[in-house]
RNA sequence: GCGCCCGUAGCUCAAUCGGAUAGAGCAACGGCCUUCUAAGCCGUCGGUUGCAGGUUCGAGUCCUGCCGGGCGCGCCA
């Protein structure tokens, strides 16, 4: 239960009383009235600013409109208090077995606690990494994958029906390229090329992708094929090569996301795409709706590119759905742009009935933002929704000194050597300790130090200290005194520490949480959420060596050692809940 | 030149579709802690939220204009 939708629910029947009374007028617009958490703990649990926002409608002063509500609220099962306080606040403080209830809705639903039916089942396609396949992930996408499915479960969670996608941009020119140095590669192997034409390709730039990476593709077809394609013409080899690259990167880049625990439920091939006739289809669907016509575009401001010179082109009319400038979608081969299939390829998510969709997208790509966003508008008649997230970039550190990486040098770091080195589980949670827009440093060293400053630890630690706590209670009470069922019997009024409830609000935020870091598609407000909760919790045990009748263990008192170990439970679940959203993994004990 | 993102304590960052006195951690300083799992706990110091206007009951948040940083800017994806 969100505590605070309930409230609303609350404050609109009281608004609807006050209404009936002849205290405010029929039909007014309450959707601006919020109720939520006060910044300040000391004004309540609770509070509405309805006052402020019905006042100038009714004609009343926000501080006698809050009174008269307040008597209606003063009567809600729960509520020990109700306060007006500054312009036309309302603070509601909630009784203990109010909270208590919600420890007990922790303890029944288990890991699932949090669930949320904010989505109603409304389809959303989360697509992210996207990657060229032609060479291995690094860092960058290893952030763009880990939001990604971490944005995914979290709708999942508050109640969306996730659909998580990959897009192949296997059709572009990129792949071709590919597939030449996938060639060049294979004729040195063959002995039709020496390695220094090889070098001094690479040195001329001739070569784009140069990694080793595509040795393995190179020999694995002069495996199969032989010499077939030493003489052959390019058109000849090409298809082949591009298929074989294209393959074997693909495969290399879903194994790197699967040791992350990451998997797609649908991955979609750009050259499938094209090749049904998809962009024709979307293009001709823009014609038809006159967004599309040939024109000349005003040379870019400021520095002119030394190519460039005026050319009529296929243009998309973006500036009619806010863009800045209208975008071409033919080359002048007269293929396709990249934009003009990737707005097929949203126009097929929107017909397999997603008016919802997310992309996350390096930053690099933010200038393609405005395009995507017009033409998802166009295609869909305004009925489709794209946001998009932006990941920054992801600084690597290792004990404070940054890892020069660079592709010529060969220094350059890759997803799986990170995750070889620090584990899927730490490397997930990092990349949700920022927001997906700002910047990020991810210091080897630090993220497996076994301290404070490390969010992955302190995290884990809570979860582990839990374990470690019923475990001994266990031991030492009997397993039936702490198990599930006499749990969620324990008599919860034994906790009348300030510490104690104070750890219950915390867990009790949680399916609020949830709701709004799904709305605003802000996974990592999980992040900062665990920490807070782990340290109210550490707080609490670390008094407990001081006042030694603190302590959630007493043995000589078993009812009290069974609310706090419900208490201790409900943490646990609540982490774990948290985690289980991150993909990470709550462990049961650190080493 | 234009667009997007960002600018919050010495540092790294929070701040709930616009809420009350802008919060944590690190660092610094002062004290405490020998264990239900040790890697900690408490306190002090620290701010014109880049600058200047505007909108309103109320602005770090929205609008306008500047300043500074990052990214992008027709046939790459």
């Amino acid at each position: 239960m969100n505590l605070f939708r309930h409230f609303e629910g609350a404050v609109a029947a009281a608004v609807v009383a006050l209404t009936r009374e002849g205290g405010l007028p029929e039909g007014l617009d309450a959707s601006a009235i919020s109720v939520e958490p006060p910044r300040d703990p000391g004004h309540g649990d609770v509070t509405t600013n309805a006052a402020m926002i019905l006042a100038r409608p009714a004609g009343r002063k926000p501080r006698e409109l809050a009174e008269a509500l307040s008597g209606h609220l003063a009567a809600m099962e729960g509520v020990e208090r109700v306060a007006v306080a500054g312009p036309g606040f309302i603070n509601l403080s909630l009784s203990p077995g109010f909270w208590f209830a919600r420890l007990r809705d922790v303890l029944a639903a288990g890991t699932a606690y949090g669930d949320s039916t904010l989505g109603a089942g409304e389809p959303v396609n989360v697509e992210f990494v996207s990657a060229n396949p032609t060479g291995p992930l690094h860092v960058g996408h290893g952030r763009g994958a880990v939001v990604g499915d971490a944005l995914a479960s979290l709708l999942a969670k508050a109640g969306f029906r996730v659909t998580r996608e990959y897009y192949v941009n296997d059709a572009g020119g990129q792949v071709d390229q590919m597939a030449r140095s996938i060639h060049f590669r294979y004729l040195v192997a063959m002995g039709a090329r020496s390695q220094a034409d090889f070098d001094r390709a690479r040195e001329a730039g001739e070569i784009q992708y140069a990694g080793a990476y595509l040795q393995e593709v190179a020999d694995a077809i002069r495996a199969d094929d032989g010499a077939r394609w030493v003489d052959a013409p390019e058109a000849a080899w090409l298809p082949v090569f591009r298929e074989r690259g294209v393959a074997t990167m693909l495969d290399g880049i879903l194994a790197s996301l699967a040791r992350l625990g990451i998997h797609f439920d649908v991955i979609a091939s750009e050259r499938a795409l094209v090749e049904r006739g998809d962009v024709t289809d979307v293009i001709d669907a823009l014609r038809q709706a006159g967004h599309i016509y040939t024109g000349v575009l005003e040379p870019p401001k400021g520095k002119l590119p030394d190519d460039w010179e005026p050319r009529p082109q296929t243009l998309f009319r973006a500036t009619a759905f806010g863009d800045d400038i209208d975008r071409p979608l033919q080359k002048s081969d007269g293929a396709w742009t990249y934009f003009a299939s990737d707005i097929a390829y949203h126009g097929d998510k929107f017909r397999r009935g997603f008016a919802s969709m997310i992309d996350v997208w390096g930053a690099d790509h933010g200038g393609y933002v405005k395009r995507m966003q017009a033409a998802v508008k166009a295609i869909t008649g305004g009925a489709g929704d794209l946001d998009v997230k932006l990941c920054q970039m992801v600084n690597l550190l290792d004990r404070g000194q940054p890892v020069k990486m660079s592709k010529r040098a060969g220094t350059f770091v890759t997803l799986d050597e990170v995750v070889d080195r620090v584990g899927r589980d730490v490397f997930r949670f990092m990349m949700l300790t920022r927001k997906n827009d700002a910047q990020l440093d991810f210091d080897f060293a630090k993220v497996v130090e076994q301290t404070k400053d490390n969010p992955v630890f302190y995290v884990q630690y809570a979860h582990a200290r839990c374990c470690s706590v019923l475990r001994h209670a266990a031991a030492e009470l009997g397993d039936t005194v702490v198990d599930a069922a006499a749990l969620a019997e324990a008599d919860l009024g034994r906790l009348t520490d300030a510490g104690e409830l104070a750890v219950i609000k915390w867990i009790a935020q949680w399916p609020r949480l949830v709701e709004h870091a799904a709305i605003a598609h802000e996974p990592h407000r999980i992040a900062f959420y665990l920490q807070d909760l782990a340290s109210a919790f550490h707080l609490l045990w670390t008094r407990g060596k001081d006042e030694t009748q603190l302590r959630f263990i007493t043995v000589s008192d078993v009812p009290l050692s069974q609310a706090r170990l419900a208490l201790v439970r409900g943490v646990q679940l609540v982490v774990a809940s948290g985690l289980g959203v991150f993909g990470v993994r709550p462990v049961a004990e650190l080493r």
